[in-house]
DNA sequence: CATCCCACA
């Protein structure tokens, strides 16, 4: 550890640390600031007035740099040093230096917004720009003036513009650590391919043949494209001839393969190679990945990087509420970050698919921060729940400010679920929302279910959506086709739409006694359920501690719900997706949005929602989520009832957006997005009519009229 | 009838 490079730098940091509240260093991979700064500040004792934080964007690397540390300074962990992550907190009195993730610092600064336990607080790989990174730098801002005394702020990043991070903290200094990176040679192509899956080919093939041994990153945009280039790739190295080069395996690298698959591939190396019955020395690695591999993962051994200059990035839009995924390209940032990936072991080289004109003109400088391609209602109400007697919400200080549409948006979607009022001032049911770790649509949600009765069943929905996107399993061609054989067991919903039919699923893994094999057999992540579990559990304490009396939060077993119990639940769910409001067509099955610019969506092919016998679904729907793919879909459907619908277009009409924002939105006051020209516009869509809306309204009363309203 | 990059409380 000594002969780390940050090492040499211990008196100018600390002499820098000394005389002035912020510093920003920069290292680059490989210097050793994750696992040294911590140690070099708490040898210079600046463990003796609090403990030292030092925040991570992801879990595992909280954990694992933990641990290093401890076992560097030959502490058990959890004593003197140790970390805390969601429902995981290994710290105790002892402790002086503690890693956690961002999200833990923003969820403790809730309950003390001045961590007055900290004398210290890192925020290290900065230059990844999370949400919660950007918005602890915000927070960070105001702290070191209020606690100029006795708090010191360090910002540490690869490869992040350092002069803007300086300037944001009113020129505070920067300290440059070179890193232990090897050379890298750039190569970049003389033109960007036609077909970039089949340059990625060539490219590789050319150094699988011609180039010494290394293994070979090639970073491709989704999982479908990796697939494609594995089968590619497999057939040509399968037709190269005997003896001409070494042998070679191909392994696809990407976010929802089992993690078992990734965590550990030597050990799919390890069986692949005894089957090519070759000396590992001998053999290849093809790693195709998505950029899972650009900084959550490192594979070691990687000599060849091939960059296509592409990423897919899910972006979305204030005006219309939909997400998009969209292919984009990649920024210099990520295109050096992937390129450094070829110099950790040795000099490498970096093959790009694109002429060095295209890096140096039509690539941004660094990725746009998620801050201004997410919505932002869960931030603003945990900023407007601080407090902060000083600050204005709507011109927190941020690096890099979210457009005045987005933070307008946030407003109204707040107002419409009541944790704001129309001054724009927080409730105190927005108060008891922003304790929760849920966006505010299912926080609401869990309140009006404690309204209605049914908590436990929406503690349970809440927790499911959560842990959405690893619940089902691995979408292999050979499931996907045994899935059409067998029919799936799993409940439907009773044709209400998803949420019922994920509150279904998990009571029945419950009956089970959470049974793993049941998991397996229906086709479900044991991880992700686990992973339900514990956030139901999260949730349901979190709920407990708020109420004043005890709640029914247990799930219950051996009981059915009643038709009761579910509407009762979709009415919850009503006032909490409030803003997230679909009105279906008089003819047919699509809908259109109510409260954002009104836009034609339908709900996603994959939605368990039924039709009634006239094959009509139903009048009204809440939805999770908006995503535009090769259509806009509406992604986990529920159907409510038109009584509960109408205070909310009462409160829509109602709405006031300059008094939400208190007067903020003067145009020349309002922040230029500069993301814009990323933001796909549905053009395609039909322009409505300005007196559409009332024409509809009119329509739909004559239709129920003839209907008979219920 | 369509498939989603990566994280986090």
């Amino acid at each position: 550890m000594e002969n780390l490079p940050i090492r040499q730098f211990e008196d100018k940091i600390v002499e820098t640390v000394d005389k002035n509240p912020v510093a920003v260093i920069i290292g680059e991979t490989g210097s050793g600031k994750s696992t040294q700064l911590s140690q070099i500040l708490r040898k210079r004792g600046y463990t003796k007035s609090g403990a030292i934080a030092v925040t991570q964007p992801r879990r595992v690397a909280a954990v694992s740099v933990a641990r290093r540390v401890a076992q560097e300074l030959g502490v058990q962990l959890g004593e003197e040093v140790g970390y805390a992550i969601r429902f995981e907190d290994r710290t105790s009195e002892k402790t002086c230096i503690k890693y956690l993730t961002d999200g833990v610092l923003l969820r403790e600064s809730l309950s003390d917004p001045e961590l007055n336990q900290y004398s210290v607080i890192i925020l290290d790989e900065a230059h990844e720009r999370s949400l919660n990174t950007d918005i602890l730098l915000g927070l960070m801002k105001r702290l070191v003036k209020l606690r100029a005394s006795n708090l010191k702020v360090l910002i540490t990043s690869a490869t992040l513009d350092g002069e803007k991070v300086s300037r944001f903290f009113s020129n505070c200094p920067i300290l440059n650590v070179p890193g232990k990176l090897f050379p890298v040679e750039i190569l970049h192509s003389s033109e960007r391919p036609k077909n970039y899956i089949d340059a990625s080919l060539k490219a590789a093939v050319d150094i699988h043949v011609k180039e010494p041994e290394g293994d070979v990153l090639i970073f491709m945009t989704g999982q479908d494209d990796i697939e494609k280039l594995v089968m590619k790739l497999e057939e040509r190295i399968q037709s190269l001839e005997e003896g001409s080069c070494m042998d070679a395996i191909v392994l696809p690298l990407h976010g929802s393969l089992p993690p078992e698959l990734q965590a550990n591939s030597t050990f799919i190396l390890f069986l692949q190679v005894r089957v090519f019955s070759r000396p590992p020395p001998n053999c290849r690695r093809l790693i195709v990945a998505t950029n899972i591999a650009e900084t959550s993962l490192t594979v070691d051994g990687v000599v060849y990087v091939i960059d296509s200059g592409y990423v897919k990035q899910r972006q979305y839009n204030p005006s219309t509420g939909m997400y998009s995924l969209d292919v984009v390209q990649i920024s210099k940032v990520q295109a050096n970050q992937r390129a450094g990936r070829a110099g950790r072991t040795r000099a490498g080289k970096c093959y790009r698919l694109y002429p060095s004109i295209v890096y140096h003109d039509d690539f941004l400088d660094a990725t746009i921060p998620e801050i201004q391609r997410s919505s932002l209602a869960g931030s603003v109400l945990y900023l407007k729940s601080l407090d902060l007697p000083d600050i204005d919400i709507l011109s927190f200080d941020l690096l890099d400010p979210p457009s005045s549409e987005s933070l307008q948006d946030a407003l109204k979607q707040l107002y419409l679920i009541d944790a704001i009022d129309e001054d724009g001032s927080i409730t105190s049911l927005g108060r008891t929302m922003a304790e929760l770790p849920l966006e505010p649509s299912l926080s609401r949600t869990l309140l009006e279910a404690n309204e209605c009765g049914c908590l436990s069943q929406a503690l349970t929905v809440a927790a499911m959506l959560s842990a959405e996107t690893t619940l089902i399993s691995g979408r292999s061609k050979i499931s996907e086709k045994k899935r059409k054989h067998i029919p799936s067991n799993l409940p439907d919903g009773s044709g209400w739409g998803d949420h019922i039919q994920l509150l279904q699923i998990y009571e029945q893994w419950h009956q089970t006694d959470y049974n793993v094999d049941w998991c397996k057999d229906n086709n479900l992540q044991v991880r992700g359920m686990m992973f339900v579990k514990d956030v139901r559990k999260q949730l349901a304490q979190i709920m407990q501690k708020s109420a004043k009396e005890s709640l029914d939060v247990r799930t219950r077993k051996g009981r059915r719900e009643s038709q009761q119990d579910y509407k009762n639940l979709r009415k919850a769910l009503c006032a909490g997706y409030a803003s997230q409001l679909a009105e279906r067509m008089i003819r047919h099955n699509g809908y259109r949005t109510i409260g954002f610019k009104s836009q034609l969506v339908q709900v996603h092919p994959s939605s368990v929602l039924r039709t009634d016998e006239e094959g009509m679904l139903p009048n009204y729907v809440v939805y999770h989520e908006l995503i535009a793919t090769t259509r806009p879909f509406m992604r986990n459907v529920c159907a409510v009832e038109m009584p509960w619908v109408m205070p909310i277009t009462r409160k829509l009409e109602k709405l006031n957006v300059e008094k939400l924002s208190g007067g903020f939105s003067e145009p020349e006051k309002s922040v230029r997005v500069e993301n814009s020209d990323l933001r796909k516009e549905n053009s395609s869509l039909p322009k409505l009519p300005d007196d559409h809306d009332s024409k509809i309204q009119a329509a739909r009363e004559r239709f129920l009229a003839r209907k008979g309203i219920k």
